[in-house]
DNA sequence: CTCGATACCATTGACGCCCATGTTTACCCA
DNA sequence: TGGGTAAACATGGGCGTCAATGGTATCGAG
């Protein structure tokens, strides 16, 4: 399984073109959709990125609430409404929409931020601010992940 | 399962290439990226060394948090989008990035220290004196390690 | 016919690959 | 047991390739 590892900062020129980082294609190489999934970010100024198959788990788990039930209606609103398929060229770029550039309040940077399973898109200032906010917390929590036994039986 | 044992010190060239000891090449021989996974510790002042299947674990393992948690964001901000895959080039040897030198106060020498399952990368004075401190914390502690049995049937 | 979007082409700069060298360690044989 | 030899590892430098980037051409829609 590939996941989406490291920050990437990338030029955004003038037609709103950027260049979605090798590695991350690599992830998605495989998949149908040759491109990302993009969607708004309901908790940050920033843009949550995902492959067609990560969304198509999102579904999966959303159908756990009842249909026609509020957080269902919630959950549809704020991501699947909002995602856009944006398919990258020859040369393996993208081209970010108005209102995602808006919301993450990107310029003529944009900073793509592996998050395993899925990536964002950040304006790189913004970004490193959060980032560093995370780090001061982590300083004085010293969070802990408790770790799961090796996949069994997994001949990879 | 191979393990990262005992520690070396390896020169930095002026191209910031260092030689990955061969007993952690031949560690991660068998796995899918041929090199290692690197992030800053956010507790101490050097960086932490894995392979991409012990990456995959902690993804795994952070994959119960809920999508969208907190924890689930400050454990992807701190491990994942810090995390770089260096590969090393035929010779065995990886480059390290201005931000990871710059974070471990590494000049030209670097200390891979060996951790079990995982590794850590230190410059080499630095380190003495941590493990100094371990050392004489250990001395006041007498720390202990429940033992557990050895696995049993795991042919490997 | 004009405008916007997308595909095509060109440039450059970093990174990976190749070869060469020295030094240590392990092995073999006398 | 000691010396000699060979292999493996760490190191240094030069070159080619690919990814990121900028510009131009072409196609389609309004």
């Amino acid at each position: 399984m590939g996941l989406f590892l490291s920050t990437f900062v990338n030029k955004v020129d003038k037609k709103g073109r950027v260049s979605v980082p090798a590695t991350f294609r690599a992830t998605l190489a495989q998949q149908t959709f040759q491109g990302i999934i993009a969607y708004r970010s309901f908790t940050a100024s920033c843009v949550e990125g995902c492959g067609m198959d990560f969304m198509e788990r999102l579904s999966e788990s959303a159908q756990d609430f009842a249909a026609f039930s509020p957080e269902q209606e919630d959950i549809s609103a704020l991501i699947f409404a909002d995602a856009r398929q944006l398919a990258w060229d020859p040369e393996g770029r993208i081209v970010l929409p108005e209102d995602i550039i808006a919301h993450a309040g990107i310029a003529d940077l944009c900073a793509f931020v592996g998050k395993g399973q899925t990536f964002q898109i950040w304006e790189p200032e913004a970004y490193k601010a959060a980032e560093a906010e995370i780090r001061a917390r982590a300083l004085k929590n010293r969070p802990t992940l408790p770790l799961k036994k090796p996949a069994s039986g997994d001949g990879k």
